[in-house]
This record gives C-alpha cells, sequence and structure tokens, in this order.
DNA sequence: TTTCCACCGAGGTGCCATGG
DNA sequence: CCATGGCACCTCGGTGGAAA
C-alpha cells in the first residue's frame, strides 16, 4: 500500500482488532455526570442499588465515586464486579490481600465487592473513603472471587453471578466495553433496570441501539465537557495513537463523540431548544452550507429537508427534518419527535424511492442514506435523525 | 485595526469483516 | 460472491486572543 492510500481509519480499524476496551473514566467525569441527575431529582439513587460491573475496583472511579458518596447518595448497596487477570498498575489498597507488602501486588481475580453500608469504622468523626478501606479488611465476606461459567470468564456480564448481581440492581452505572456495546445494552433493556453508561454517539445509528432512542427508552446523559472525554489508560497499555489523541505528560486519551447514555431523566432534555425562523436562518446562518441558499436542501430520496446543523433548524417548519445525530445532545421530547433515521432503517414511511445501477453507480450508499441532488450528482449524507416540531411555531408546509 | 495562528468544537467516512 | 453493517478516530472550519 502507497503512504498516500494509508486509510485515515487504520488506527480506528487496528483498535477494532485489537479490542483493546481499557479505558478509565476519571473520577471527576462521573462526578459530573452524577451531579447532573442529583440536581433534577436529588433521590435519584437514594435507596438504589447501584451496580458497577465491567469494571476494577482496583482502578475504578466508579467504585470510589460511589462509595465516597454512599451516604450522600442515600444508596442501599453498591455492588462492583471486576474482570480477571488484569495487572495491578494503580494505588488502590482497597483489597490487601493482593497486597505482598513490598509495594507489589498479585493478579487479581476476578472479584466482586459489595457495601451495604458505610459508617464511621475508625471514630474519627467522619464516613469516608477510609472507612470503607477498613470495613473491606474487616470483612472478607464483602468480597466474593467470582468464577464463571464454560462459555463467559468470572466477572463478564453475560455469566450467571454477574446476571444474578444484574438482577438485584436497581441501577447500572459503568464504562462497558465499546465492542460489546450492543450486547451490553440489549441485556440492560431485557432486564429493565435503569443505567448510566459510557458509550461512542456512533452507537445511536445501530440497528439495535436507535429503536430505543426513537421510542424514548434511552437518551444521552449530560455529557462530557466540551464534546471531548478523556479516558486513562494504566501504563502497560500504552500503545501508538494518532498524533494528539495520547498525552503522555497526564496519561489521558481524547476521544470525541463518546456520550453518556441513559434511562434516568435529567434537566437538560427539559430544556427548550432555540430555534430560528427558516427566513431568519437563510439570513443570517453562519453556516456556509446554508447560507446564500434560498431554500433548504430537500432530500432526493425523504420526504424531509436536510438541515446540516443543529443551530439552523427552523421552528416554523411543520414537516419532517433531518438532523445530524449530535442533536440528541439537545433533544427536548417534549419538543420535538424522532421519526427515524436515515441509515437503511426504513420504518420511518418518509422514504420515497430506491435506487437501482441505472439511477448512479454509487445507488447502496445513496439507498443507505439521505441523498441530496447537487447539480446532476446524487450525493450522499451522513446518518441524519428525521425529527418533526411537535409544536411548530407558525407550520409552514 | 488587521493579520496570524493556536486551539477547539462538532460534523463527518471509506473500507473491511461478516454471513447468507 | 455480493450485500450489509458499523468503526474507543479524523479533519477542518471557526474563533478569539496575541502580535504587530
Amino acid at each position: 500500500m502507497r503512504a498516500e492510500d494509508e486509510p485515515m481509519n487504520r488506527s480506528l480499524h487496528a483498535a477494532k482488532s485489537a479490542k483493546q476496551d481499557e479505558f478509565y473514566t476519571q473520577y471527576g467525569d462521573i462526578q459530573k455526570e452524577a451531579e447532573a441527575y442529583l440536581e433534577f431529582d436529588a433521590d435519584t439513587f437514594r435507596d438504589k442499588i447501584v451496580y458497577c460491573n465491567c469494571d476494577d475496583p482496583f482502578e475504578s472511579n466508579f467504585f470510589k465515586y460511589f462509595a465516597a458518596n454512599f451516604n450522600k447518595l442515600g444508596l442501599k448497596k453498591l455492588i462492583t464486579t471486576s474482570y480477571d487477570g488484569s495487572p495491578i498498575a494503580g494505588q488502590m489498597t482497597l483489597f490487601p490481600e493482593y497486597d505482598e507488602g513490598n509495594g507489589k501486588r498479585q493478579k487479581p481475580k476476578a472479584l466482586a465487592v459489595i457495601l451495604d453500608h458505610v459508617k464511621d469504622e475508625d471514630g474519627d468523626g467522619a464516613a469516608n473513603v477510609t472507612d470503607v478501606e477498613i470495613f473491606l479488611k474487616r470483612n472478607k465476606a464483602a468480597r466474593r472471587s467470582l468464577k464463571g461459567n464454560d462459555r463467559y470468564p468470572g466477572g463478564d456480564f453475560r455469566s450467571p453471578e454477574c446476571v444474578a448481581f444484574l438482577k438485584e440492581a436497581d441501577i447500572v452505572i459503568t464504562n462497558p466495553p465499546f465492542s460489546l456495546f450492543r450486547e451490553y445494552v440489549v441485556q440492560l433493556v431485557e432486564h429493565g433496570k435503569k443505567f448510566l453508561i459510557i458509550g461512542s454517539k456512533n452507537a445511536i445509528t445501530y440497528k439495535e441501539i436507535f429503536p430505543l432512542v426513537k421510542e424514548n427508552k434511552m437518551w444521552v446523559g449530560a455529557g462530557f465537557a466540551k464534546g471531548n472525554a478523556y479516558f486513562s489508560i494504566p501504563a502497560y497499555r500504552v500503545r501508538e495513537f494518532a498524533n494528539g489523541v495520547y498525552d503522555k505528560s497526564t496519561g489521558l486519551v481524547k476521544f470525541r463523540n463518546v456520550g453518556w447514555f441513559t434511562n434516568l431523566d435529567h434537566g437538560r432534555r427539559h430544556e427548550e431548544l432555540k430555534c430560528m425562523s427558516m427566513a431568519d436562518n437563510l439570513k443570517f446562518s453562519k453556516h456556509k452550507k446554508i447560507k446564500g441558499k434560498r431554500e433548504y436542501d430537500r432530500y432526493d430520496n425523504y420526504d424531509a429537508i436536510e438541515v446540516p446543523y443543529t443551530d439552523a433548524i427552523p421552528e416554523d417548519y411543520k414537516g419532517a427534518m433531518g438532523v445530524p445525530i449530535s442533536f440528541l445532545d439537545r433533544h427536548n421530547p417534549e419538543q420535538f419527535e424522532i421519526l427515524g433515521i436515515t441509515d437503511r432503517d426504513n420504518n420511518s414511511g418518509l422514504k420515497t424511492k430506491e435506487y437501482s445501477d441505472a439511477d448512479a453507480p454509487n445507488y447502496g450508499d445513496l439507498n443507505r442514506r439521505g441523498a441530496i441532488r447537487v447539480g446532476s450528482k446524487l450525493v450522499s449524507t451522513y446518518a441524519r435523525l428525521l425529527i418533526r416540531h411537535r409544536r411548530p411555531t407558525k407550520g409552514k408546509k
């Protein structure tokens, strides 16, 4: 392969095949997300059994956050399960049986850690993480090794032991392996659980995931700051990343289009999204793709207009509009209805035609997505959500 | 006041693995 | 063999502060 032919997504495929799904969520990101729900409902976690699986309690900030805030949140129980055998690299000393006493630690076995209370163990007047540490040292019953079965190793979310924990839980909170995201969500939905998990924003387009979003059974959370997510990786996992993705000084890997998915309610999804009128958009839009045009593009194969930026959504259009999937970051279900997606999903009733090779050589791509006529050519857009105002202000069309 | 440039926000893909 | 699914990333345009 010539250098200039090097596909831009080389590293993407490399990551896919390597299946290195080991990225640790930062404490501050977990805290910030949890607080978005508490702000909306201070009792979001009260009397609840919170289960953090697919996790590593030796490193996990999920465990640290919910253990440290156990009483403040009013938790009933905190369960954490870990996979078998990742080397210990961090500073946690909560599990003394793995501490060899000389600063080195043994390789841990898959483990469940169960906390049903956090109280002042050392008599210093406060109940905090130090007390959790003491409690775990004193109570071996709070830790249970996980054996798995013939099919799944100990700690795997599909193993019988972990499914039993899942059944007991009220809310599942974690950063699951992205490569198993579909399967993971299907399991949560099957068991009817509340959840708060991290995933790729592209998951919105997955055929298992999109129907949940459309039916308002799952939505995006409060999100990471500035649309970027930074996860840490253990030193032994450091590898080649694209330029600017990995920061050696902080040990953080930067991702775009990663977000929280949840079925817990929060305030932002009840905020009105400010829209402009169709005329204003055309007049003032800062967006090159729209500026200078007399009208919004209309898809050649969907009964909808193309709105390439969330900012450019008109308030006075009554029909279906195609918007980027990042629209969900600002979606208010009382304001908008999600009708479908232009990604091989043909259930919206808005698709008006199927192309054949007689129409264009790239008819497969055109049929997959919304197509726009540019001069004599048909061009496909990226996956668009097809939405409609529940109460358009004027109602043209 | 104009130019520059570093940073940041957010919309976007061609290709390969898979399975009927 | 060909139709289909989906990718823990990339690229580029916009912006705002610094420099001149």
